[in-house]
DNA sequence: CTGTTCTATATTAATATTCGAATATATGGA
DNA sequence: TCCATATATTCGAATATTAATATAGAACAG
């Protein structure tokens, strides 16, 4: 490949995996995975003001991560290709091994995050 | 889970995932994932100057993505654990696919990547 | 020990990201 | 139309990240 074509894609991966550096954002995506939620509802669900919410759900739009579905004055959010949350979950595996491993801390983080 | 230890959690996959936010690391992982590469080759294959391809090393070092084997005068870098290159295949398919649905740019970037 | 090569770190300037506050837009109902 | 609810956008301050330059350290040859 050429170097311009290499570059370009990296840069695109790189401004995709951006999306995946904000806790918040991390919380929103596991909570979309499990089916479509209103704005309303990851309001409660996570307890981020909405104004905030909204900029993150931006991003996670811009990057196509997720899709918008309106119905009356709500808008429902869900992730159209689950191989995002894949990802992330070979990340998160790879994460608890880790912790395991150090004997740290692991047992707290494990226990709430069952599938 | 207690939300201390989700936040926790959620806090280090997303400091984790802030490794692949730079086209130069990436580029950097996909190098390292067909065998350890000395700091001198990856700066030969790269073209980036050497103090900054350190730089990145270092993080990837923090996040222990790579570990590090020295042999005389040169440092050799690997990853020990290839789950990171799955979860960037996965996206990396995504991306491609999103991009031929589009149409555009697909080809330029696709023919150089295949593996 | 001296010089040379390879690698790591510190500093700094430019740029990007985050959050909260305020404001704007859109939909449905009275 | 006017109001209420739901969601999005804009702006500014604080913080974080990046790359380049310059410097420092580690290992080896002589």
């Amino acid at each position: 490949m050429n170097s311009t074509g290499r570059d370009l894609y990296y840069q695109m991966h790189a401004e995709l995996c951006q999306v995946f550096t904000s806790p918040k954002r991390l919380e929103i995506i596991d909570l979309l995975r499990d089916g479509e939620k209103s704005v309303q509802q990851l309001v409660d669900l996570t307890g981020i003001p909405q104004a905030n919410l909204s900029q993150h759900l931006a991003v996670l739009r811009q990057q196509k991560i997720v899709v918008t579905r309106r119905d009356g004055t709500c808008i429902y959010y869900s992730i159209p290709d689950l191989r995002i949350a894949q990802a992330l979950d070979l990340v998160r595996d790879m994460l608890l091994e880790r912790l395991k491993a150090d004997g740290r801390a692991a047992k707290k983080i494990e226990a709430g995050l069952g599938r």
